[in-house]
DNA sequence: ATTTTGACTTAAG
DNA sequence: GCTTAAGCCAAAA
């Protein structure tokens, strides 16, 4: 496995429940700034699944992308309110379910 | 090794 | 406000 991916899904696991975090979010603090496709590439590639929560991940405009497990989209997104993520219709409300970018460095 | 594609993002029309 | 175009990175063909 590539250093890049193990970074992402190393953040993506970082992801506190309740919050979600972008692609390009993600991308940046791998190293990879524009990398927010590869990013979710790597998502769809997903080897751990249950372990790494790509759920957690949604567009830089809290729409969700993606995700074909069960109903979809819409499944991500249940799953997300589960957790306690608020929603702005069918977009994440990034205003407060968006990580801080800290807590994905490690930093809190 | 080159080309194409992709769960993205930002800017312009 | 929504649609189209260009840019960026990484992986698969």
């Amino acid at each position: 496995m590539s250093a890049f991916k193990a970074h992402v899904y190393d953040l993506t696991r970082a992801i506190p429940k309740g919050k979600v975090a972008t692609y390009g979010q993600l991308a940046r603090m791998v190293g990879s700034k524009g990398a927010a496709r590869a990013v979710g590439m790597c998502m769809r590639t997903n080897p751990d699944a249950p372990r790494t929560p790509c759920h957690r991940v949604v567009a830089a405009d809290g729409s969700l992308t993606g995700y074909s497990a069960g109903e979809g989209i819409k499944t991500k997104k249940a799953m997300l309110q589960a957790e306690g993520v608020h929603f702005k219709g069918d977009k994440v409300d990034l205003k407060r379910s968006l990580v801080p970018d800290a807590s994905l460095s490690g930093k809190a």
